[in-house]
DNA sequence: AAGAGCATGAAATCGGTG
DNA sequence: CACCGATTTCATGCTCTT
């Protein structure tokens, strides 16, 4: 019997740690499950069902929707509204198709249309795939190495792949050692990766979130929160244009971590401007730029380059505000560092409104401040329950507070993953008559760039925990595999074509 | 009241990898 | 060059003792 986090895992092997970093963040499981026998025209047969694996118990990454986040890059467009919104979306997808008709992988098709944009002509895009294919593409554009990795093998199918995967894989020594030979890894039999997730490209947030998302959602019909979310610095921080020097020319934050930067840097950044001329000499320059990438700062008076406050990530996150006030200033930059974005997800979640009239029930792991929650709720998804499992105390203080201020249904509050176990989950299942939508992004820290002290990899301390995502899945599955025979009798259950 | 001892939280400081 | 961070140091506030 496979075991899908073995194959999760090797393919997570195969393509490299960075990218197992965005691939692992938020991991998404729906199931599509009738109510039972209430006749409110639901979807309980197979063929109402999104994109779900049919033919055995395994996860198969060639059925996940990979979606992307939110990258970093400008679009210099204005804001354009819902309706251009979708528009955009639609054109997307119907280039898309035409791509594919003509032979190139829908991954090819998508990073096009993210280079050239969604209004390029057809030859355009393939004219890029093409080029897209010489790795100095790559280079010649303004893109992280993060992103130049992520699209060059996104942009690579079959060999070309496979090379580079073989090619990185020497490179990989850390990881290579004894943490990997804990779990049973490639023998060198089965070289062969798994499909590689696909990129979407990002809502344009003015703060970079590179985050990779699996799920098995209908990608059809998606729609987004309103109003948009900002797209750029300034638009989002208008006031801050005053006081923003014209040598810096950001238009998008790096990724908000969990750390800021402490008040010496803003003193140094003063001290030096205020003792130089105007516009500061290069090296001056170089430095205050380097600084304010670093720590994200932006201008907030003369001189002055300042680290966001937490109801500014707040809103950069989707967040109500001050959806995090009450706790300590350093916990809530930690919490909402490790945050999701409410506008991606409630993306990716939009879907479920038309699919669940009366409401979802929720298994939420690693639930932290509630970026789910919030993107259900924003997205107008009654939340029949929520299970969730939180191992921060204060995460927990404001995923209740948020609860009770907000919503009807019923919150579980559960510390540890590890300590779920079969007969608890089973119970819930009965007690609930299942779970319509796991939802959950396991901790990436060590596996995070700027963790110096604990870089272990996904068999790190807290990275681990990845896995026990899988045993509570398989175990949902397996325990409302057995509710449904007693229930529903002969129904086919569609947790079994996961 | 003053101060040692302790607990807690915030600020400052720390580097390496793909 | 960007990164969903960890550890150490510092500051503050509390309790308990004298």
């Amino acid at each position: 019997m496979g075991f899908p986090k073995e194959m999760v895992v090797r393919s997570i092997k195969e393509i490299g740690h960075s990218d197992a970093e965005a691939l692992l963040e938020l991991l998404l499981t729906y199931k599509a499950l009738g109510d039972d026998d209430d006749a409110v025209g639901n979807h309980s047969t197979s063929g109402c069902n999104p994109p779900i694996v049919e033919g055995n118990d395994d996860l198969d990454f060639e059925n996940w929707n990979d979606d992307d986040d939110t990258g970093g890059r400008v679009s210099s467009s204005d804001d354009s509204g819902y309706e251009e919104f979708l528009r955009e979306m639609s054109d997307k997808d119907e280039k898309i198709n035409s791509l594919r008709d003509m032979g190139f992988s829908e991954d090819e098709a998508n990073m096009a249309i993210t280079i050239c944009g969604v209004d390029a002509d057809l030859s355009v895009l393939v004219d890029s795939i093409s080029a897209s294919q010489v790795t100095e593409v790559c280079h010649s554009r303004n893109l992280s190495d993060h992103q130049v990795t992520a699209r060059c093998f996104d942009s690579f199918g079959g060999r070309k792949r496979a090379r580079l995967i073989e090619e990185s894989k020497k490179k990989r020594k850390r990881y290579g050692g004894g943490a990997q030979g804990k779990r049973p890894s490639s023998d060198g039999s089965d070289e062969e990766s798994m499909p590689l997730p696909k990129p979407m490209v990002g809502f344009n947030l003015p703060a970079a979130r590179k985050r990779g998302y699996i799920h098995n959602l209908p990608t059809e019909n998606r729609s987004p929160l309103l109003p948009l979310p900002p797209k750029t610095i300034f638009e989002a921080f208008p006031h801050y244009k005053k006081w923003w020097p014209s040598w810096d020319q950001r238009t998008h934050l790096n990724c908000l971590q969990t750390c800021m930067a402490p008040a010496t840097v803003t003193e140094r950044i003063q001290q030096k401007l205020s003792s130089s001329g105007n516009p500061p000499p290069q090296s001056v320059q170089k430095y205050v730029r380097h600084e304010c990438s670093k720590w994200n700062l932006v201008w907030v008076g003369k001189d002055k380059a300042a680290p966001l406050e937490p109801h500014e990530m707040e809103y950069l996150l989707g967040f109500p505000k001050d959806h995090t006030r009450g706790v300590g200033k350093t916990q809530r930059y930690k919490s909402l560092g490790n945050s999701f974005q409410v506008d991606t997800v409630a993306y990716h979640l939009s879907v479920l409104r038309g699919m669940f009239p009366n409401g979802v029930r929720v298994l939420s792991l690693f639930t932290g401040i509630g970026g789910g929650e919030v993107a259900l709720h924003k997205l107008g998804i009654h939340m029949r329950v929520v299970v969730s499992v939180e191992i921060g105390e204060a995460n927990r203080q404001i995923l209740r507070s948020w609860w009770d201020q907000t919503q009807t249904g019923t919150l579980i509050e559960i510390a540890d993953v590890k300590s779920l176990k079969d007969d608890e989950i089973a119970t819930y299942v009965r007690r609930f008559g299942g779970f319509d939508l796991v939802i959950g992004g396991s901790p990436c820290n060590n596996l995070a760039g700027s963790n110096r002290h604990h870089r272990d990899g996904l068999e790190g301390e807290h990275s681990s925990l990845f896995y026990d995502y899988f045993r509570i899945l398989n175990s949902v599955k397996s325990a409302m595999a057995n509710i449904n025979y007693c229930v529903a009798g002969k129904r086919s259950n569609p947790w079994r074509k996961f």
